[in-house]
DNA sequence: TTGACATGCAACCTTTTGGTTGCATAATAG
DNA sequence: CTATTATGCAACCAAAAGGTTGCATGTCAA
């Protein structure tokens, strides 16, 4: 999943579908310096690693973000480096933002 | 950072600076299936994303792991995409191991 | 100084990655 | 059916990543 993270094109299409969720593979390439093809080949990356899953409908292809292994994997290494200290951290923020958590 | 993450070699390394920090480059080459150079190469890259920091002791370097990064990451990535549902999944899940972060 | 140990630097090679072009397939509009 | 739109597949290409070998530099011990 790193690997898939490791790509700037590949965040700019996660930032936008979490701009927007469910664009269809056309969408996600408007403006992009970037094929279609290529666009495609991120997006099959992101599919592969998980944080993306997508939808049929009809002749167009859906495309929706999937943050649980974003949460899975920072989870593994903030807990493995920092697991008492973070989540003091986390702790005083939530408090700080006013305890919304409850 | 996302780069310097992607290789499970370079996640070995910090893996093995997070048992034992401070190693050698000759210590953290042992048992690798990786010559020295690759090992010199994998601590660069490590030390050029600020996961790791050296410190030159005489004719041996030092290699200390630096875990700011990865939380900085995080939380901008998770923040950005779950804020607030991590929080509460987090919250949840200290709950259930003991509530050990008081 | 000499020898041994620890690391640094540079050239070189192979595989993977990111990208392109061209053609094929599938579905909607007319 | 035909044309158009939306996507899929495959071959090909350049650049970057990961790794190796060989040699250089710097440090400690005798």
């Amino acid at each position: 999943m790193f690997r898939a993270l490791a790509d700037p094109n590949r965040r700019e299409l996660l930032d936008r579908l979490h701009h927007r969720n469910g664009q269809t593979l056309a969408a996600l390439c408007a403006g992009l310096a970037m094929s279609r093809q290529a666009v495609t080949k991120h997006l099959g990356i992101l599919e592969g690693a998980h944080l993306v899953t997508t939808r049929r409908e009809g002749r167009e292809k859906l495309h929706f973000i999937n943050p649980v292994p974003i949460y899975a994997i920072a989870d593994r290494w903030i807990g493995k480096f920092e697991r008492s200290r973070l989540a003091a951290l986390a702790d005083l923020k939530r408090t700080l933002e006013g305890d919304e958590h409850g």
